[in-house]
DNA sequence: TTCCCGGACT
DNA sequence: AGTCCAGGAA
């Protein structure tokens, strides 16, 4: 049991201590953050936020032509695509009055297929949303994590839900466990294992079945 | 599979 | 000039 989950979990964050994660000012930035982000780096995303900031309010976003949305957002890339989807997912949140307390009130399970139902939300947005701004607990799913476990020697499914639920099943029931976790995983995943990793002194080193002719620093 | 798309880094 | 990045839809 040297390679559980929550072993890689306690071992990272000895590593990397408490990474205060989602960054962002309010819990409705985390979330107009969580679609910005897709498939784009932290950096363009941070961009979008400063040019974003004085509409940063729902009703504000809500009031905007989509193309004028697009504009604002366009260092974070996709800008067409997602500023439909910032759209889309204001049309559903304004069925809770823009009220993140009565959607916290809602069941994981229930939320979650909601959420799902978005257009442009997907299932790694979807979690992100759970865990960072209504505080569910939920294992994410990313390439990072992807990437870790398969690296480090274990067989994982390739089907999203089906990876999730193997993780959840050796961890505790705890929103905060989940949350550290993936803000955890992507930290690792940009210290050190990269697309080319990095395995001078990786704090899984132990336990990673990556080969020592692969670290050449 | 392909398209959507900017910016930092090599 | 080429690569990569907190993805998702058609």
């Amino acid at each position: 049991m040297s390679k559980g989950f929550l072993q890689i979990f306690e071992k990272l964050y000895a590593y990397y201590g408490p990474q205060y994660w989602w960054p962002a000012d309010t819990v409705f930035e985390m979330l107009i953050g969580a679609i910005l982000v897709q498939n784009t780096n932290w950096n363009n995303v941070e961009k979008a936020l400063i040019r974003l900031r004085p509409v940063l309010h729902p009703e504000k976003i809500a009031s905007l032509k989509t193309d004028e949305l697009a504009a604002l957002i366009r260092p974070s890339g996709y800008y067409n695509v997602k500023a439909k989807r910032i759209k889309a997912f204001l049309a559903w949140f304004k069925k809770y009055d823009y009220n993140i307390d009565k959607i916290k009130q809602l069941s994981l399970v229930d939320l979650r297929k909601q959420l799902l139902n978005i257009r442009g939300v997907g299932k790694e947005t979807a979690d992100c949303m759970l865990v960072y701004a209504f505080e569910k607990p939920i294992f994410i799913v990313d390439t990072y994590a992807r990437r870790l476990f398969k690296r480090i020697g274990l067989q994982m499914p390739d089907d999203y839900d089906d990876f999730r639920t193997q993780v959840e099943a050796s961890l505790p029931d705890n929103p905060k466990l989940y949350n550290e976790y993936h803000a955890l995983i992507v930290e690792h995943g940009k210290v050190h294992c990269k697309r080319k990793p990095i395995c001078y002194e990786c704090p899984l080193f132990h336990v990673c079945d990556q080969q020592i002719e692969d670290n050449i620093t």
